[in-house]
DNA sequence: CTGTTAGCGCCTTCAC
DNA sequence: GTGAAGGCGCTAACAG
């Protein structure tokens, strides 16, 4: 492998000409910087990423922490992540936490050990309540989970609001007795939940909510009951892509049919919420286009340490399906 | 920060020391080890990695460049490889060629910067068709996709039977035109055709495959020509979980229901394959055991350089669900 | 078993 | 505009 010192004896020129020619830097004469250009052609010279990186103290990567990779939101996430990334000639590394709070520890501290530029994290549930961006020696974007109060910078959907629209809907469509069936292990949930209950209430309507692990097993596990329990919901809400999932298993299982004898609605417009027949109503969350607003709010923040604290909030769409038609219409 | 001199002046020993004691080299006292792991814990001591990386000339870095992180075969892949990776001390570095060969090269070209130990890829067909280990300053284990002859570290699924077994489940319950929708440019998507064409072969049957690029869309409208035309085929085959999506959306979308009309099955045993009604026939892949033994046999290529080349093949599961029930049963 | 020391390959003043 | 030289923090060879 060619190092700096062979292209500077190959071009007849200095190392510091060849340092300066490879970081793009002025001040070095146009011939100066041909001759080395053909040297670092002629021996494919690269220079030495670890190298690099000890004597400049920087290492243009940034770690992305997703809580669950298996969620299709976070690979469109990462996706987004990536793309902008490597525009920039950053590097990313992905970690995914699958929602166990010491993993992410771990991969926290990995990222402090790979001094890390930046980092896009997606808290578990025990680590956002107790985030503050002093804690970590690098700047850090929350995307996706973010409480109202927690000073960050941070990327999500207007979960209260479009949980809110999303229960109005079913309730303008004429279902009543409708249950919330929520991952309580993250924020999103939770404040998908808070817009549920207050939809419910301003019509003067019982919540009927039940918080589960986010996994397909509990949510239908939680969905199973309810198509035992009496008298039946006449509708089913999910807090997001994986608990509809488990909603729509259960469903099938009890053999029970969508709108009725029970509608069903729920976040994330995956592919297959199209295909189940009638189609499953939804909340649409602009997936790339978040994961595109994290990276550059980490950059700007990365270019400007200083700069005051801000929240990105991304509009869900409510894309209406068959799942939820008109009662008895 | 701490650094290693400082753990040694705390200690009263000397650097050397400190180095192996974080190391874990025997031939140290107890009561040195002690003394530094004490000072490492009171002055919150982690090693530089980009020093130690410029110094030993290891990264302990892996690579995974998967062809498409949208397809939730390769989230599993991806999973599966960094759990067994971290428990190994080595870090991922994870990207996505989104089936483009520049990309991909790209990617290629980070990874040697990167001084990679290794590399787990997913290759496009360009890339195959003349891969040689030889032209890779790191090993590469190659992983879903692998020609015959190609003569490198692999993990495969039995690409052709399975495909041979899927279509003979078809023929055997009576479906006759089978038409089969695969992804052209991929060498998995070539050798299941191949599966197909031989058991239509053996059964004195007509062939009727349509190569695509492994896209939803391209599956989509593919199937949706074929859906128009006469006479029309009495079962669809596709050779991975994106076109069978496609089709599935294309038979919707021309109100062709399954088994009749038209039957259906495929590869990739997804959630929404059991939702979508009567349940999609598929060939399931051990998606996570294939990851889990790339990584393994990447961390034996490391181990063991000179180590004879190995391929590891899986065998793929039938799943028979409604969507290929006995054809007028 | 322990300490001393010479670099790993590069960037970046500092002189000229 | 260019070159010489020191050192980033650590490991490993060597000496004791």
């Amino acid at each position: 492998m060619a190092q700096i010192k062979d292209v500077a004896k190959q071009a007849g020129v200095s190392v510091a000409s060849v340092s300066r020619v490879m970081a793009g830097h002025a001040g070095v004469s146009e011939a100066t910087r041909q001759r080395v250009l053909d040297a670092v052609q002629a021996l494919d010279y690269r220079p030495d990423l670890a190298a690099r990186r000890l004597r400049s103290r920087r290492t243009d990567t940034i770690g992305l922490i997703v809580s669950d990779i298996r969620n299709p939101f976070f690979t469109e996430i990462s996706r987004a992540v990536e793309d902008v990334a490597y525009q920039h000639r950053m590097r990313v590394i992905l970690c995914n936490a699958d929602e166990d709070p010491e993993k992410e520890a771990l991969y926290l501290d990995l990222m402090r050990d790979e001094n890390v530029s930046g980092v896009i994290l997606s808290p578990t549930l025990p680590t956002l309540v107790r985030f503050r961006s002093s804690d970590y020696p690098f700047p850090v974007v929350l995307v996706d989970r973010c409480d109202r109060d927690t000073a960050a910078d941070a990327v999500v959907l207007d979960n209260v609001d479009s949980a809110y629209r999303l229960t109005a809907h079913l309730i303008e469509r004429g279902y009543r007795r409708i249950a919330f069936i929520y991952g309580v292990t993250s924020a999103t949930g939770r404040q998908r939940h808070e817009g549920y209950v207050t939809a419910m209430a301003t019509h003067g309507l019982e919540t009927l909510a039940k918080g589960v692990p986010a996994t397909v097993e509990a949510a239908r596990a939680a969905a199973s009951e309810l198509a035992r329990s009496r008298p039946l919901p006449d509708a089913l809400a999910a807090s997001n892509g994986l608990i509809l999932l488990g909603l729509t298993e259960a469903l099938r299982e009890a053999k029970l049919r969508f709108p009725q004898p029970i509608a069903l609605a729920g976040f994330d417009d995956l592919p297959w919420t199209r295909l189940v027949e009638p189609g499953i109503t939804v909340i649409a969350q602009p997936t790339y286009d978040l994961g595109q607003a994290a990276i550059d709010l980490l950059l700007q923040r990365i270019a400007h340490p200083a700069q005051s604290v801000r929240r990105v909030v991304m509009r869900g769409e409510l894309i209406e399906r068959g799942s939820s038609a008109k009662r008895g219409g």
